[in-house]
DNA sequence: ACCCCGCTGTTATGATGTAACATTGCCGAA
DNA sequence: TTCGGCAATGTTACATCATAACAGCGGGGT
């Protein structure tokens, strides 16, 4: 993995952290890995990828779209839709089923569903990577002779901070 | 729990059951915990719960709509989504949020989350109660210090029958 | 008789997502 | 150099999912 930030990254840094380091973490890792594939980040994509990691809250397309236009004007429904499609098929964004919204990937590059953790009440959102969970989820399926392939894992409730 | 038959209920079985015994356990059970309860299972929204009822696949509301109108010209969307929020709150059926479609819930009553698979080829969709993978969620979202609430597992791939 | 309250009816609109075809710009082959 | 192909983006229109807001109706209690 790239060398980055050691607290950068996690939702749980969200109060605290530098934010502008952690998108530009976010995006440099980004460019490296399409570079590696082959895959054209094109300013337009990066720019959608900016507004989503504007912050660890997931943030739906059309606020996406009020963004964009502020800068692109020509921007329209499909613009941010084939960006976002783009973004997750790289596994650099992820999409948050429950709330039909969209949140930039901890991990990028490994192919993964991810799990997540919502607060309800301030929004930010948790990725986190719990290989008992994933173990858990996989054993599961093989139980119900099921062969998983896309697992979507949320979990709603009350952040750390929230709770206090 | 009521005497059910053995085999209903599960959608494994829904290649080879009698699943008009399936639905009428469901109306049943559903009938019982209501009344239970006090809560109102009027007659539109028991037929709501009927119509999802009629297969073990996800149905959309819109489709919920289209068939209930065959029955209730009067039907509307408002019609359709406050007996779909009545019979959620009433823990008769999930919405698979990754679908943005609701299924019949096979542990009616007791109130849960709900874990699925998915199959991606044939649209069955299997509700499962797996006790290792619930305290795998617990547990992950306890060491992230997060408080978790409602819980939302979709897992989709290829059932068994279309796998092979 | 009257009110309250839960359920349903009704109209309109908001929010999310996609189909289908046009245009642009780059790059490689002839 | 010109042309053809292809990926990305532009553009218009529409499909799908969901809710706000207010009206009407009917049963149960006082």
């Amino acid at each position: 993995m790239a060398a980055r930030g050691a607290a950068h990254n996690t939702a749980q840094a969200h109060q605290t952290h530098n934010h502008r380091e952690c998108i530009d973490d976010a995006l440099k890792r980004a460019r490296e890995i399409c570079a590696g594939r082959g895959a054209q980040l094109t300013p337009l994509r990066e720019k959608v990828l900016q507004i989503v990691w504007r912050s660890h809250k997931p943030v739906g397309a059309y606020d996406v779209l009020d963004e964009l236009a502020r800068s692109h004007k020509a921007a329209r429904p499909p613009t941010v839709y084939r960006a976002l499609d783009f973004l997750m098929s790289e596994g650099l964004i992820h999409k948050i089923e429950s709330l039909n919204a969209y949140l930039g990937c901890v991990e990028a590059g490994a192919p993964h569903s991810g799990q997540f953790l919502i607060c309800r009440q301030c929004g930010a959102t948790e990725e986190i990577v719990d290989a008992k969970l994933e173990t858990a989820l996989d054993q599961a399926a093989k139980r119900a002779h099921f062969a998983g392939e896309r697992k979507v894992v949320e979990i709603s409730g009350l952040c750390a901070r929230c709770a206090a």
